[in-house]
RNA sequence: CGGGAUGUAGCGUAGCCCGGUUAUCGCGCCUGGUUUGGGACCAGGAGGUCGCAAGUUCGAAUCUUGCCAUCCCGACCA
């Protein structure tokens, strides 16, 4: 491994490729636009599924899984969906490969073995799903059904990056029917502050809950909820979405139900994902030129224990001391390592553990178990601390916690430090060019104002924030009236 | 998908223009030893389909064509 990553400020994009391999996230795999996600950035996936999860089924959801293929013709039922979608599925036309006669040890696509149907490869499973849906509801007490997928989605996207846009992703598809329009609105919203919650709690990244404008809204939802985060280069991330689907799906796969009247409905929908794109905007919110910045709430490991041997003497003592604290650490649930691996020294050591973000690195050499100390850094401020040993499981857990804040706190600044209002397009492209960052602006609530925007400045309308302050105005770019801001970026 | 660039050991590279002994160097790896408070040192050693395939040639890392992958700029993208 080079020692050197690329400068944040020299090239935040060559920064941010070399930072993914070099921490052991993700590499790129041998299929086009697929990442190979490996045990580090596994392990940072799995907890923050788990927390998911679990919030998920706290507000009532219940967990199943449905195929990756759809036939095309359901996939086709609902049209905006499926013409959203269209030209980045992948479809298998064959189920069968057989000896090429021409070219021996070589396999060909056995013509005679061509499916009757094509088979869509899932890019999202509200087809699949809602023509399940129909065979299971009937009546009104079958209603609410609040169900979860954990899934990988292929979406055959020309331009790929680790984490932030890959072919094949994982991720996670609420999929919920409701008896009514309030009841599926109001689940809608619920979700997106879910996922408001899990971003900034346990990501540590603040968030900005909206709703799209039209023109960015899921192919086949009346509204899209979602929340934006802001990278640290300026540029907006949608993070997750909730979509407040009407009725759409369940007219196209004819889903009613009998209501208590016994007067069939047709049921209302929701659907509402987050994916391995999440772990992409917590790489760009918090790492620096050192490599990772893990929030201690999902890092892999919280607390690496690094032995400083001097003489072979000092080995036991140190190990006995070291695996002492890294029990007591386990007794309160903290992920720890002892490294005591023998072909790396130190410095090598701590800077492998900067890299991958470790929060809290705990130096131990006989200097140090002499004074009844140990060394104390933290990787968000990089402070270096002599600590005491008495006292010091619930020092490191009150320290783990404290950095989370200040995680959050950081991003929090830098967050509303880059939101400008603009009062003209002048001033609305000058913002964009010099600082970046989210433009407060007028808009006079077009489709026509909102894509000359984007192909003058490339910015799009990230959201209309939820708790948006009613303010008239006039639309920076038409100059119509315009009854409150709305959240301009360039994105992801 | 359009324009540009790149691909040589796990990583980073020299050689390519102008074809010709055993493909260069550094890091890493293995063995032994000395070490260990910010990416150790000495000695010895292993590791190569030169991205893949075809072509030109007596001979290809080097020339030609096709393909694959990655990066940058566009287009595309909830």
């Amino acid at each position: 491994m080079s020692k050197e990553l690329t400068k944040r400020a020299d090239n935040y994009s060559e920064w941010y490729n070399e930072l993914v391999v070099k921490s052991q996230l993700a590499d790129h795999s041998a299929v086009r636009g697929c990442m190979v996600i490996k045990p580090y950035g596994y392990a940072l996936w799995e907890n923050m599924r788990d927390q998911l999860d679990k919030m998920f089924k706290e507000t009532g959801h219940v967990n199943a899984y449905f195929p990756l293929f759809v036939p095309k013709s359901l996939f086709e039922a609902e049209e905006t969906n499926a013409e959203g979608f269209a030209k980045e599925c992948a479809v298998v036309t064959h189920y069968r490969l057989k000896a090429d006669p021409n070219n021996k040890g070589k396999l060909i696509v056995d013509p005679e073995a061509k499916l009757e149907e094509e088979l869509v490869v899932r890019p999202t499973s509200e087809a699949i799903i809602w023509n399940t849906y129909k065979g299971w509801i009937q009546s009104y007490r079958d209603l609410p059904l609040l169900i979860n997928q954990w899934a990988n989605v292929v979406r055959w996207e020309m331009r790929t990056r680790l984490f932030l846009r890959t072919a094949e992703f994982l991720w996670q598809e609420g999929h919920t029917a409701h008896a009514t329009k309030e009841e599926a609105i109001e689940e809608t919203i619920k979700m997106v502050n879910v996922y408001a919650d899990f971003v900034e709690e346990y990501m540590a990244v603040p968030v900005i809950k909206g709703v799209k404008s039209a023109s960015e809204r899921f192919a086949g939802a009346e509204d899209t909820y979602c929340i934006e985060a802001l990278m640290q280069d300026g540029k907006a991330l949608q993070a997750g979405t909730s979509h407040f689907l009407g009725q759409n799906f369940a007219k196209a796969f004819d889903v009613k139900f009998s209501d208590k009247n016994n007067k069939l409905e047709y049921v209302w929908a929701t659907s509402w994902g987050v994916s391995t794109r999440l772990i992409g905007a917590l790489i760009m919110a918090h790492s620096d030129d050192q490599g990772l910045v893990m929030p201690p709430k999902i890092a892999p490991l919280q607390v690496v224990i690094v032995p400083i041997y001097k003489g072979e003497e000092s080995k036991p003592v140190i190990d006995e001391k070291a695996h002492g604290m890294m029990n007591a650490l386990k007794a309160l649930g903290i992920r720890v390592k002892y490294d005591d691996s023998d072909n790396a020294r130190p410095g090598w050591k701590f800077a492998e553990y900067e890299l991958k973000g470790v929060p809290i690195r705990v130096a131990m050499g006989m200097r140090d178990l002499e004074n009844n100390v140990v060394e104390v850094a933290r990787r968000d401020t990089k402070e270096k601390q002599t600590i005491s040993l008495d006292g010091i499981t619930d020092y490191l857990k009150n320290l783990l916690d404290e950095i989370q804040q200040n995680i959050y706190n950081r991003a929090l600044t830098f967050r509303n430090e880059n939101i400008r209002e603009a009062n003209s397009f002048d001033e609305m492209v000058k913002l964009l060019d010099e600082k970046g960052g989210f433009i407060s602006a007028h808009w006079d609530g077009t489709a026509e104002t909102e894509e000359k925007i984007k192909e003058q400045t490339k910015a799009t309308i990230r959201c209309i924030p939820l708790d948006n302050k009613q303010e008239e105005g006039i639309c920076v770019f038409s100059g119509k009236s315009s009854r409150e801001r709305v959240l301009f970026a360039r994105a992801y």
